[in-house]
DNA sequence: CGGGGGATTGACGTAGCTCAACCCGAGTGG
DNA sequence: CCACTCGGGTTGAGCTACGTCAATCCCCCG
């Protein structure tokens, strides 16, 4: 087999274990938790003296890669912020399927923000990596909301943005075809995830076919033809669980629907 | 043609003019305007003193039925509240298809919360109905958010509502089919804006077709072969802008995947 | 009475789902 | 260290729900 002269990049790793997948090593100190929740967007309007405070109230846990962290219908009674790791939002279906609401940063929340409504969850959350997660009761974080306004206006305006995200998603899902969804994806997790290797970016977290599948309302098999699709153009390159993105640009068109005629 | 000889309810007025569809006659007093704004989600937590000082903050807009409010790209420098009369949100796509985002019925805002992001709208909005709306500048809406922290808690517990509705809406398009989808958005319906006519419960809004596809993510015909489904099955009765159901017990079976094999 | 916007219905095309076979790389236990 | 297994991925061959295009209807309004 003659093995292709790499031109520019040596992106000729295809299928080759190249696995930058860097599950972080859980350095989940006390003091990395206080950095931590002074630069989430909560508290990032607090002076640090409230912010230690606070702090204080967050029991701390640590999550291996594939476990639950709860589960839709389970009483919904904490809140919690991811520390360091991914983590992964899914509402189940009655019929077995899982929708991907949305992957979750270091410095983002999921649980229960009030007594809002049937005091359930609604989805699966589970660790997509080794995570550490910090946690609060409802009743606590409420008080939390209560007692310091500028937690109030900053959640507020947190929940605004993912309000908006999901009016995306809600106009992608509605008009927009598979091919232009998952490009509108990868993108999204390359902005908030990518780490640019040469001109290449590598989306940094486990991310299989049927994630993407839940996150886009497809299945496995036209996600894997629409991946190998990108492949075969140059675009994306992937492997088992890992996706790196070699032309910003073009993927760019295709989200926008501008299909180069595969 | 022999008449039905109605059974229980006279709902033989199929295709009739029956459009009970009451365009409100727009009183919009400046007392009025203080009711709803206290009775709003946004102050009902504040005492009436406080209601009045805000109230005076907003000014009154009328808006006749199908008259644009704002649209998609214009700067974002207003919030508004639906003081009387529906309001549809939607987003336009670039091919020109619009995605309803959600109707909203009087207490309910739209527009800008902040300066989130890009200062312009994403969503066309339009009266559905004739409308009067009770509108405020950003900048004065932030400030009421941070001189009265009751405001700020009851948004957040607002706009979490809807994200929660939103995800919900992201899982039925993602996962169920147009039937399945039209009858929930049905269903939600006539829970926020449904009068009962003896056994029956008419939507309480003009809602053609084409307002129904857009909701739901389909086009008019599918929408008009899944309505005259379920007239035929005699679940829901409908005509030119109006919709009514008849059997709720059944149409919640439809919404929840029981497809009584048309 | 003519025009137009909303709705209905049919015929047809197709994106994406289903079902099924197969491949491959990475653990794992003997 | 090898063999086995198993989860993840790919690919092909149909099938179907839904979109598209087009004709027709009918109410309402001027």
């Amino acid at each position: 087999m003659p093995e292709g002269v790499e031109e520019e990049v040596m992106i000729d790793r295809r299928r080759s274990p190249v696995e930058p997948i860097t599950v972080n090593p859980l350095q989940c100190t006390p003091i990395e938790v206080r950095r931590i929740l002074a630069g989430a967007p909560f508290f990032r309007r607090l002076p640090a003296a409230d912010v230690a405070r606070i702090a204080a109230g967050f029991r701390q846990t640590h999550v291996a890669a594939g476990e639950t962290i709860h589960r839709a219908g389970d009483p919904a009674t904490r809140l919690c912020i991811v520390a360091a790791g991914m983590v992964k939002v899914a509402r189940p279906t009655p019929d077995g399927q899982d929708v991907v609401i949305d992957i979750l940063a270091p410095g983002e929340f999921f649980g229960s923000l009030a007594q809002l409504g049937d005091a359930v969850y609604a989805e699966d959350v589970t660790a997509q990596t080794a995570t550490c997660l910090l946690t609060i009761s409802t009743e606590e974080f409420q008080s939390l909301l209560e007692r310091y306004p500028p937690v109030a206006l900053a959640t507020l305006e947190f929940v605004a943005l993912r309000l908006r995200g999901a009016h995306e998603t809600i106009e992608q899902l509605s008009a927009y075809p598979v091919e232009q969804r998952v490009a509108a994806t990868l993108l999204k997790l390359a902005n908030r995830l990518g780490r640019s290797e040469g001109s290449a970016t590598l989306i940094e977290m486990p991310l299989s076919r049927q994630d993407l599948a839940d996150m886009t309302g497809a299945t496995v098999e036209t996600i894997s033809r629409v991946m190998s699709d990108l492949r075969r153009a140059g675009i994306v390159e992937s492997g088992r669980r890992w996706i790196s993105i070699l032309d910003h640009e073009r993927l760019l068109q295709v989200a926008g629907g501008e299909n180069s005629q595969t």
